[in-house]
RNA sequence: GUCCCCGUCGUCUAGGGGUCUAGGACACUGGGUUUUCAUCCCAGCAACAGGGGUUCGAAUCCCCUCGGGGAUGCCA
């Protein structure tokens, strides 16, 4: 079994083509099969060597895993479709000299204007106008300064059926696949629809694994085969993910490449899990799984046939869950520039009392940035109080907590002491408890109204910040 | 327009003729734990697009309608 993904490198990796890759990844995982890494850059205005590099970066960060491809080469290489076209080309004449295919003198101009005119009345396909051009024909149109495309001659009245492992029995006829389609266009490059099942046979291809938009055009790609004697592979074509709005995912939904992800702090283990798990699920309705196990579980042929909508919310909700399993080492060191970011220097710090802050602190957290709401509390001398606990400090059940903070803490409290029964004691002399004693201590101490466990955070946070706070806190609302 | 695919809670899905008064997860709502809060635990809300068949029996099979998506490029 060898599968393949074949991207093009015409911008950043999309959330649809990672789910694809990553399902390849999976399956030939689990069956032990071979993924061949395929650029396919015959768009040469779009494509760029950036956009195949960062895509190569994203399938690494992801977990995706390829055997053969541009980086690393492989038996049937190369893997860049920009550099086969030699290879193309003989394909090619064979279908000229074979009749299969002709030359076609209509220029974009014209075939717009056709296009255009058939758009009223109705369907559009190509008129074949050029299929039996004579000898003269040819030359005249050369000598106007023409430069012919080459398009296939589809077969009349011929049936192609896709037993597609997903989708099923489907049956297209070659009367509607649009006529007699371009295979090389006029400067040479030859075009995807006609490539694509070239190399899937020269790659030895046996399953391709891709998205449902290219369903309709395989009927013209099992043609192409079949004119050239070529193997056609088995096909399992993926339902598409849409946005919330049932439109296929674009920009406007939001962030849709995975760079965009990996920047906003999610971690590659998540969003394998989640894209993976989109469309399908695994025994007992596991939702959160190891890779291996999903790779264990996975099947082609039950995946849904329904398009999915891509579910930012339950994302998150995976990837925090993630967060809170993930090895403390790895963590820490992922989460350490976005508390940087926050304006506070790690290296400033002791690294076994910043492991303990992000232990403490990744339980509440989704994603990696979600830390910088929270961190302050601990990386500040005095964090400053953001508008809710501001607001609540006001408060005179809070002013009272404030006061007798501060004599507990220029009187009995010590650093050996402090955390231990500081509610109590605030409680005692104030006679609060429950909420209005608690938020109060908390937006005192920390500077924010959530957060993790006082009795927890308090010793973190240590004496001496403790009475800093409580001393500008008297200062800014009790005095 | 034409061709193709699809249609179970708001979302992802389980279900492949009786065990379905349709199960799970996210979200939401309400409780509980945490002497406070975003974790955690429990409970609740909520769906077989509609209409015809087939069958003793249909979410499951067939047809139609409607709805959604994709293709129809000298993009992939």
């Amino acid at each position: 079994m060898r599968l393949r993904f074949a991207p093009s490198p015409t911008g950043f990796l999309h959330i649809g083509n990672a789910r694809t890759a990553i399902l390849n990844h999976l399956i030939a995982k689990k069956y032990g099969a071979a993924l061949v890494l395929r650029i396919e850059d015959t768009d040469m205005e779009r494509s760029s060597r950036e956009s195949e590099e960062s895509i190569l970066k994203d399938l690494t960060w992801l977990g995706v895993r390829w055997h053969e491809g541009p980086d690393r080469g492989g038996e049937y290489g190369p893997y860049r479709q920009s550099e086969r076209f030699d290879i193309y080309r003989e394909y090619s004449e064979r279908l000229l000299a074979g009749g299969k295919a002709y030359h076609c003198f209509c220029t974009a101009g014209e075939l717009d204007e056709m296009r255009k005119a058939s758009a009223e009345t109705g369907s559009y396909e190509y008129s074949g106008r050029c299929r039996d051009l004579s000898e003269e024909e040819k030359k005249a149109f050369l000598a106007e300064g023409r430069k012919p495309t080459v398009r296939f001659r589809v077969p009349e009245g011929e049936t192609v059926i896709v037993d597609d492992i997903i989708k099923g029995r489907v049956v297209f006829s070659s009367e509607n696949i649009g006529g007699d389609f371009i295979i090389v266009r006029s400067d040479g490059v030859p075009v995807y629809n006609y490539i694509v099942i070239i190399d899937d046979a020269l790659m030895k291809i046996t399953h391709v694994v891709r998205g449902e938009d290219h369903l309709s055009n395989t009927p013209k790609q099992v043609l192409i085969a079949r004119a050239l004697g070529l193997p056609v592979p088995q096909y399992a074509h993926l339902s598409l993910v849409m946005g919330d709005d049932r439109k296929k995912l674009s920009k406007r939904h939001g962030i849709t490449s995975v760079d965009m992800y990996r920047r906003e702090g999610y971690l590659p283990e998540s969003l394998l899990n989640y894209l993976a798990m989109l469309g399908w699920a695994a025994e007992g309705g596991v939702e959160i799984m190891p890779e291996d196990e999903i790779a264990a579980q996975i099947e082609i042929g039950k995946l849904a046939k329904s398009a999915a909508v891509f579910d930012f919310q339950k994302l998150r909700w995976m990837n925090g869950s993630y967060i809170r399993q993930y090895p403390q080492e790895r963590l820490l060191e992922l989460i350490e520039p976005y508390i940087n970011e926050a304006g506070f220097d790690t290296k400033s710090v002791e690294r076994p009392w910043l492991s303990e802050v992000v232990a403490l602190l990744k339980g509440y957290c989704e994603t990696l940035p979600d830390i910088q709401k929270l961190i302050g509390m601990f990386m500040a001398d005095v964090n400053e109080p953001d508008a809710e606990s501001d607001a609540l400090l006001r408060q005179e059940n809070a002013k009272a907590v404030i006061r007798e903070a501060r004599m507990l803490f220029e009187g009995e409290i010590t650093a050996e002491n402090f955390f231990s029964g500081l509610g109590d004691r605030i409680k005692a002399g104030t006679g609060l408890k429950g909420k209005d004693l608690f938020h109060s201590m908390r937006a005192l101490l920390t500077g924010r109204l959530k957060g993790p466990e006082l009795d927890r955070a308090l010793p973190l946070i240590g004496f001496e910040r403790c009475r800093k706070r409580v001393e500008y806190a008297y200062r800014k609302y009790a005095q």
